[in-house]
DNA sequence: AGGCAACTACGAAGACCTTCGTTGACAAAC
DNA sequence: GTTTGTCAACGAAGGTCTTCGTAGTTGCCT
């Protein structure tokens, strides 16, 4: 292997901030004053700019330094960043185990029938697509 | 009422403790060195006391302090810390969207055909348990 | 009794996180 | 050209977490 593929995790606050970059991320990256004024809490300019002044050196988020006020846009994209998280938990917690994860949310969240239902077509749909990949070679990986 | 419903959220550590506690749980409550024993990281004795103190103090755990050496045991099962963990997660990663966390999962996560049907079941059943405690709901999304 | 082993409790070090005040650079406004 | 405002950078404070060394106590063994 060439580099670690550890998947990043964010403190509480960067994903705060990470989100804000995701969800803005069409309209181009943005300043920190921008972040700040998509934030719901109400914190201090610079502690916006020294989180991510942290993020950046840390590889969470990339900026465009090229005009006086740096650009911010998060590194990676959010479903890496979620993956990375999920699996960290379903490690720790459920020793990797989705089936004890799904047990678990089943038992202490309520999800109402509807959203029960989407689930179900999810897994289904996911389901029906392993099956199909399975006639072809196991180790098939797309690009 | 009387108690603050907040879940607990356990750090790393304290997680790792935890798992200690609860799986010998039926052996009856453990001794530092009974937790330090079972501990697959390497860590000095005054640590993992130190760490149990600490839970204590939070309320963690409960200790019985009759003997010379205290035994500790979990304060809250098993499933309610999990519960509080993945709640945490959802709401701060989901927006409390399960159908999301479980998109994320499909996505980021392999998870093999076998388990993927024990998952189907797993909610096609709490579905059916929903709709029979449902006196009757506008929408029908039976087959 | 004296000494050893195991135990609890305490404190402190070092890391990381969040917060913000201050400083210095820079540009626009007056 | 000086003032005003915005910006990045820095540093420090205060908090939490993890780690361990040390001290003091207690029970046991010879």
């Amino acid at each position: 292997m060439t580099t670690s593929p550890e998947p990043p995790r964010p403190t509480e606050t960067e994903l705060r901030l990470l989100k804000v970059l995701w969800q803005h991320e069409p309209s181009g990256p943005l300043s920190v004053r921008d972040v700040l004024g998509h934030l719901d809490s109400d914190v201090g300019y610079t502690t916006v700019l020294k989180i991510l002044q942290i993020m950046f050196a840390k590889g969470l988020v990339v900026r465009d330094e090229s005009e006086r006020s740096h650009r911010y846009a998060a590194a990676l994209p959010r479903i890496a960043v979620e993956g990375g998280l999920l699996g960290d938990l379903l490690q720790r917690l459920f020793d990797g185990s989705a089936t004890q994860l799904v047990q678990a949310a089943l038992d202490t969240e309520h999800i109402d029938a509807d959203e029960l239902a989407d689930i179900e077509r999810l897994i289904r749909n996911a389901r029906r697509r392993s099956q199909n990949k399975d006639t072809r070679s196991p180790k098939e990986n797309d690009q």
